[in-house]
DNA sequence: TTAGGTGCAAAACCTTTGCCATCCC
DNA sequence: GGGATGGCAAAGGTTTTGCACCTAA
């Protein structure tokens, strides 16, 4: 990967905050560097950056809303190889939720925990 | 919320299955049932389920990619309120991730968890 | 020199919305 | 009957992509 203005710039903007920024974010930010960078060049490089584990994409978040008509606290699994998405019914006992809010100062509602693996199925595939 | 015949071929098709489905997933299949349904009712019923509790979506998933160039191990909470993302340093000291791995007999690599609440600053406000 | 990166704009996606007809209560 | 819902299509918002030009190595 070649190292450009426009890489570094985005490195200093993700750098400089804690906030956890959409890309359009960024894109505005770094536009007070590089007036005329491009929201593609913001893209492309955060995916290039991304794969090669320069930075991490907050991996709860996937690209599409998924739906679950099961309501109980449970936990879930995603396959990285086939992207499908199992309950997990282990349940953390200890209350962690209280020791967060303890140590911030939120008031913690609830958590969710998202596994990610390979599926049974993947394995021998 | 009234009951109609789409509400409930939704719900039928988000019962029927664990895979934690899309939109346009329950879409092609609500459609064997109802042909003529459209997509836009589908995505208004889910959200309408969804407001009453009915479902749930999983709340892992943002609508928005979100970077980060902490590359440590962490976990977030994002605000309910303002919809700030912030670290939260705090590690599960068990191996969770085995416990997993030995119930589901998949291969469990790493996890995250996000918690939700109200940030000091929302809680005053 | 040249493979890879950039800017720009268009396209591709996913989701929401406006409008009017239709249906449920 | 009247308000909520559905179908359709258009709009909105985010992300990707094609292409011609540029630039770091």
């Amino acid at each position: 990967m070649r190292k450009t203005r426009q890489k570094e710039a985005i490195m200093a903007v993700l750098r400089g905050t804690t906030s956890h920024p959409t890309a359009d974010w960024v894109y505005s930010e770094v536009r007070k560097e590089i007036p005329n960078i491009s929201l593609g060049t913001v893209y492309r490089n955060l995916r290039l950056l991304c794969q090669s584990g320069e930075i991490a994409e907050l991996a709860l978040c996937g690209n599409l809303s998924r739906f679950d008509a099961r309501l109980d606290d449970h936990y879930h699994f995603r396959c990285e190889k086939c992207g499908r998405v199992f309950d997990v019914d282990e349940l953390l006992t200890e209350d962690i939720n209280d020791r967060v809010a303890r140590k911030t100062g939120f008031v913690v509602e609830y958590h969710k925990i998202e596994f990610r693996g390979i599926c049974r199925e993947c394995q021998n595939s």
